[in-house]
DNA sequence: AAACATTAGATGCGCACGCATCTAATGTTC
DNA sequence: GAACATTAGATGCGTGCGCATCTAATGTTT
């Protein structure tokens, strides 16, 4: 008898993943912030900032790669270019636009807290891990 | 050469999660409040209530099957009291504890509630999703 | 039993979030 | 080219969160 009680699995697995991610975030969130003084969502950015190639991002390429609202991205940008680990550019082409281009300060103030960050993903989620 | 890269594979894992979650989280969280009124917290606490056969709860037992802090449990559940879906007594042998019991209607709200929930999750992570 | 430590849960506080709206720039239509 | 629609990003607003602290009840020590 297929499809007999996919329910449960189905709010199992939400549960783990609930349960799963809470735990981590939660972690990651306070030890980023003791250790660099970064969110989460800051730290996330920045490595957005890294990893592509790119040296200039408009807002709305970043947004696509991340998991904010245009709101909340929008401030954490503004939250890292008050702290100088970012810069705004106006797009010269669009001058609605906006580029946003990691400073020097930012790429070292990510590359301390890349190592916390692996740190705290290797306690958590090492084996299966749902 | 074991242990290579698995500092990626990690990232990719965590990425992963991050992104599938708060795509959840943030459609469960809409839908939930635009169709029953109540938060994702909210639902979560009512679900345990049901789920677990006790009638009633200390907000400790409840806090251990949850991914929530104490206080924000304590706020949902008085959210939860107020709206009537929810009722708070008293400990008598430990007067400092609290039992939640769930009312006949938080039971009615959450019997449908639960389809929503149900759908929004099938939606979203019925195939392999990480 | 008086003084101290611990525990259960509530509350003050600051913060990041999403939603809705606003502003300014670009595209479109007539 | 003037009026309208759309788009990029910023901002007002309300809300739920975690942390630290507070309150009241229980345990413990002497």
């Amino acid at each position: 008898m297929p499809g007999m009680e996919p329910e449960t699995d189905l709010v199992e697995r939400w549960r783990s993943l609930l349960t799963c991610y809470n735990k981590v975030a939660c972690d990651l969130e306070r030890t980023l912030q003791e250790a660099h003084g970064l969110t989460l969502s800051e730290y996330e950015t920045l490595d957005r900032l890294t990893t592509q190639e790119r040296d200039k991002r408009r807002m709305q390429d970043l947004a696509e790669t991340m998991y904010l609202s245009q709101s909340a991205l929008s401030r954490t940008v503004s939250r890292l270019a008050k702290g100088g680990l970012v810069e705004r550019t106006h797009c010269e082409i669009d001058r609605r636009g906006v580029f946003v281009a990691i400073t020097e300060a930012g790429r070292q103030r990510w590359t301390e807290a890349r190592k916390t960050h692996l740190a705290v993903l290797a306690e958590h989620l090492t084996p299966a891990t749902a």
